[in-house]
DNA sequence: GTGAAAGCGCTAACAG
DNA sequence: CTGTTAGCGCTTTCAC
């Protein structure tokens, strides 16, 4: 560590001395830094060892600066989506940071007030992002897709795209997430199956229905209608469905299907109220693997995201995007990545 | 807007051409930027308007590169805090931008082993943040906290310090908090009041419990034994601990005070589980907030603590450590912000 | 393969 | 009150 001679306080190693040590010029420092070019392999050793030894760490102003790269990304996101929040907002930092990229986050108050979108669309230009991310269900929003594509704001959707959109998204595939955890389900031994969808219309929502119906038919079995329902993502609204789902008809289901976390937990504690304990007279699964799952008893059988790491490829997208640096052709506007299924204690064998 | 003319894409305005629209010097707008000095009224109007013209927006990178006071600022946090971490991060955000720092996050896998401590002390030193936030329940662990000190990183807690530490913190005053939260049940009507704390020896937990009993000594109500159980904080144990209050005597409290909203969560199921629905057979409150207490049905009357400002807080003064901005008597090390009295549906008049 | 020069956009320090 | 001169730490040209 170097110590300015007056106040003897910590002064950051820079480039300079790294290569003053190493006894070679900036240039071949910066160039081992990035790994770019071919620098020699001991010269690379001696390089390495001296930033070792000095214990020196790049400043990413300076990078980003000197780059020119840099670009200043919005998150933008909405009450309901908190529980995505802390997740992506940490990928999004990592995703930034090693790009040296500016990360700034908004809320948007209600996604649906005209009110509120002028405000929105204020800021955008005020603060003037080079891009913007949309988390959850903003992303799902064509009005607030329309109010950025007229402005002119690149962006990325952390979520399923609907195929009509052009924009850039980065999400899992729903639908084979929900087939393969209703396959695991049956895996189980379970037969008396029921489902709590999400909002008609959402694209999420209807791929998780659509890969719970294809399991169901693959394995032969019968998608009741009483022992379907549809819920709008809330506890409040699992409760209802499950209650709906629990007192239909002479026979109920062994497991119910819930297409998040928040209405898994709502129909756990219908099942309570009606004197069905969790899992021993009934199972529960979720869908998101968000706090929830684990926060309530017993925890959620779930379908986890890697949120963390979609939000990070979501900001790598959005700056190749405003940098111009990704070609029309070449990466692909629509990631997906793997999804896992996380095995807890709220769905038992039978 | 600028164009670069060979591609035609967008390219930032910097302080050079609003200086040269506003007829003035690079400092100039700086100085108005910055709000520094004293800048002739007529000039800083002439240099806004040039802004507001041209779209400005200041490169961070740029600025704290110049500026030399940027630092970069680590939140460590743990498993069991995530229900802060979006707001914790958005404040942190918020906070490092406003001053150029760069923020970084890092999770500990658990905080009791050593084997994850001496992780944490690896990435500490390897990184090299220049300080440190830690988020609850990490900065109460005099493990990390003694950890840091060896390590000599200077840290913020987002916590009610321990007196005993040295250690700068922000929170909100945690006895006060359950103490009016208290009177508000008074004030509803009620006067057979139970209490769900934390784990004892925790700072935050005390100060809660202390809070409540202050209030029911200054209302002249007893504190029952059998209507105070201890939790840790999560969903299970505020089940436990409703159902021990619930079926301890012949007389049962008409409200649940749980000390956080997790542990209101679970009451409220065991309540339901025992046919007492909420709030119309026992009204139930919480604390902190969280996600949770607007998800679960009735939306929980709780004690809101300002996370996100407290994380921009701990973000200005860790960066004033580090700088040596902070005078050694100044600033005042432990910085205590308001909290507030949440009213929703879990609490109702008697 | 490596180095020297020039600057990214901004703010400190001093002049005037 | 305002302008001038230097850099901040790094990367991009180009040379060699």
């Amino acid at each position: 560590m170097a110590f300015s001679p007056d106040t003897g306080r910590r002064t950051r190693v820079t480039i300079r001395e790294v290569a003053l040590h190493a006894d070679v010029s900036q240039m071949t420092v910066s160039r081992v830094l990035n790994k770019r070019d071919s620098v020699r392999p001991d010269t690379r050793d001696r390089v390495e060892a001296a930033i070792q030894e000095l214990g020196y760490r790049p400043n990413l102003a300076a990078r980003s600066l000197a780059g020119g790269a840099s670009c200043s990304i919005g998150v933008i996101y909405h009450n309901a989506s908190d529980s995505y929040l802390g997740e992506v907002l940490r990928g999004a930092l990592t995703g930034s940071h090693a790009q040296g990229h500016q990360l700034f986050v908004e809320s948007l108050p209600d996604a649906d007030k005209d009110h509120s979108l002028h405000e929105l669309s204020e800021r955008l230009t005020r603060i003037g992002f080079d891009g913007v991310i949309l988390v959850p269900p903003l992303s799902e929003s064509e009005k607030v897709l329309d109010l950025l594509a007229s402005i002119g704001v690149p962006c990325v959707l952390i979520a399923p795209a609907s195929a009509a959109r052009p924009e850039r998204s980065v999400a899992i595939d729903d639908a084979a997430a929900a087939q393969a955890m209703t396959q695991h389900i049956i895996a189980q031994g379970h037969t008396r199956i029921a489902f709590i969808r999400g909002p008609a219309g959402q694209v999420s929502a209807d791929s998780r229905w659509e890969g719970f119906e294809a399991a169901m038919a693959e394995a032969g079995l019968p998608v009741r209608k009483g022992w379907t329902a549809e819920g709008d993502y809330t506890y409040r609204s699992g409760m209802l469905a499950a209650e709906k789902i629990l007192t239909a008809g002479k026979t109920r289901p062994t497991v119910i299907f819930a297409s998040n976390d928040d209405m898994a937990a709502g129909a756990i504690t219908t099942a309570y109220r009606l004197g069905l304990p969790v899992p021993d007279n009934l199972s529960v699964v979720g869908y998101d693997d968000t706090r929830v799952a684990t926060s309530i008893w017993p925890q959620l059988t779930t379908v986890r995201q890697p949120i963390a790491d979609m939000a990070a490829r979501a900001v790598a997208m959005l700056a190749d995007a405003v940098q111009g640096t990704a070609q029309e052709s070449e990466p692909p506007a629509r990631v997906v990545l793997d999804f896992e299924i996380i095995q807890r204690e709220s769905l038992c064998r039978i």
